[in-house]
RNA sequence: GGCGACGUAGCCAAGAGGUCCAAGGCAGAGGUUUGCAAAACCUCCAUUCACCGGUUCGAAUCCGGUCGUCGCCUCCA
């Protein structure tokens, strides 16, 4: 099947048809990286890791490259505040980026470059649109000028007419149109600077993605990806200054953009001063509950972050961990090389829940590509994944399952890898899961696990001597502290509640 | 003001002209299980998709209007 995309540039859903059969070349925009990343960045980091994921899963060889802006205005500035060096201080949270992003279960790209170590690239390409009649130099400054190319504006569905009537700061006057933007901004005092035909000086902000997509995919390439508030100016200044530049359109095939995450119904973003940073997230609970909140919704759509949105994917999440540890303890004990007319006949030994199981793993694949193949639908995808999860509880919880079942479940089992694969979500081994949102919640609850367990030791010799009172006693003191405590057939068992 | 998105059950969220039903999650009610619980499982939970018109044999899905929410237009993922 073939793959549909929204494309922004078209504004439509276009089937997905790579330059170069079986090649994708794709960028998206990273960071710039003056302090923590937050749950924003996140959201873009997510989607297009699904997206990554699912293009090399349909057999794509995939060159994805995502940026660094390491120099640039904000870091500069941060980095004077600091009093040290901007280069080090971008390094330092290039560092801090990682392990988010490894917390995040994010998949490397294949070229992470950096700003700062591409001047010549960007050098390079501002001359040649200088040379094409579409940028001027003025006083070290170099300007691209917008009315000099007449696509301009035909991704954000604007005008460089509605720029001039709509602007609101007085024009610097080195400007011969308002909505003119620098490519190339002459060195202050102070700053960090290289050298160039037009002096000593520093890119703009966006030449950069333009110079570096190209070095790495070549003038025109598939897809573009990053967050919908970039489409303006961003985007727009970097198909007008790579165009330009190559000579060659579309400069982007596909262009992808991902909705905002919005705190208490407003966009989370630093001008609003109502930011949460991914690390804040990964200290109370695993990365991939964060995953499951944004992928429960459709990419573009806007996605509301409150704690009380994170504790439900967290039940669900949890809930799904408890499901595929059934199917793995199935898959450990049967393998997956049991013919399907074997496991056709199990199926109908075990009743319904035998066959619905059957049904869920056989059509499993299906389900999971045709939902992808819709500008990948992760909500549907969800959806899919946990009618698995259903099916397969409802078949752990039969007499025989453990045993007899062992090879439906281990099919169960490969479905829950695929969709791990994809998704990023389920890829731990479950008791590693449980035992990370533990150590991860008890924190948050400043609770101490030695406690917990003697406490729950105490009980069990309460159980031993069938004195419930003492029993009740102890179990409802930690179900106060939020502790949930689970008989079995093998003991006590406990979880945080979440 | 310009450009754009969206309004589906108590909450979150897919579906984009009929043929498998408006998926799935959370919450809720009843049941199985249990010393009692918890977890899990079973059953129930939108005659209806913001509102009003229109197109069509047929619309949550297409078109027009109304109301409401949000984003971009300024650094932003």
């Amino acid at each position: 099947m073939e793959i549909r995309i929204y494309n922004t540039l078209k504004r439509s859903l276009e089937p997905f048809r790579p330059l170069v059969a079986g090649r994708v070349g794709m960028y998206v925009c990273g960071v710039t990286v003056y302090d923590y990343c937050h749950i924003g960045h996140a959201r873009a980091m997510i989607t297009f890791d699904v997206i990554y994921r699912y293009l090399v899963h349909k057999g794509y060889h995939v060159t994805f490259v995502r940026n660094h802006t390491d120099i640039d205005d904000k870091v500069i500035a941060r980095a004077r505040e600091q009093g040290v060096d901007p280069l080090e201080l971008s390094g330092r949270f290039i560092e801090a980026l990682e392990e988010d992003l490894a917390g995040l279960r994010l998949v490397r790209p294949t070229h992470e470059p950096k700003v700062s170590e591409h001047i010549q690239e960007i050098i390079h390409l501002i001359s040649r649109i200088i040379a094409n009649g579409h940028a001027y130099e003025a006083r070290g400054d170099v300007y691209f000028a917008v009315e000099s190319f007449r696509r301009y504006g035909q991704l954000s569905g604007r005008t460089t007419a509605d720029m001039r009537a709509g602007e609101r700061i007085e024009a610097d006057h080195r400007k011969k149109h308002p909505a003119d933007f620098a490519l190339w901004k002459s060195a202050r005092p102070g700053e960090p600077s290289w050298e160039s035909p037009w002096g000593p000086g520093r890119p703009g902000w966006h030449i950069e993605c333009s110079a570096m997509s190209q070095h790495y995919l070549g003038p025109v390439f598939d897809i573009h990806g990053g967050g919908s508030d970039l489409i303006f100016p961003h985007h727009e200044n970097e198909i007008a200054q790579s165009e330009a530049g190559s000579g060659q359109s579309p400069f982007v095939r596909y262009w992808i953009h991902n909705g905002m995450v919005t705190l208490a119904e407003e966009k989370m973003s630093k001008s609003l001063g109502n930011i949460i940073s991914i690390r804040q997230v990964l200290k109370e609970m695993p990365g991939e509950v964060l995953r499951l909140l944004f992928l429960e919704h459709h990419y573009r759509s806007p996605v509301p972050y409150s704690s009380e949105r994170m504790g439900r994917s967290l039940v669900a999440l949890d809930r799904l961990y408890q499901a595929r540890e059934l199917a793995l303890k199935g898959y450990r004990r049967a393998g997956n090389d049991t013919p399907a007319a074997q496991k056709a006949q199990l199926a109908e030994d075990f009743g319904d829940p035998g066959r619905d199981l059957l049904s869920a793993t056989n059509s499993f694949s299906r389900r999971l590509h045709a939902s992808m193949d819709e500008d990948f639908n992760t909500s549907q995808t969800i959806g899919t994944l946990f009618d698995l999860v259903r099916a397969t509880n409802r078949f752990g919880a039969l007499p025989k399952a453990a045993k007899k079942g062992a090879p439906l479940l281990a099919e169960a089992h490969d479905c829950f890898e695929l969709a791990a694969t994809l998704l990023g979500i389920g890829e731990s081994d479950p008791a590693v899961f449980f035992e990370e949102v533990k150590s991860k919640r008890l924190a948050a609850m400043d609770l101490h696990r030695s406690w917990v367990e003697d406490q729950l030791q105490e009980r069990t010799q309460a159980r031993k001597t069938r004195d419930w009172a003492t029993a009740d006693a102890i179990r409802t003191e930690l179900d106060r502290k939020g502790i949930i405590v689970m008989d079995g057939p093998q003991g006590s068992t406990w979880r945080v509640r979440v």
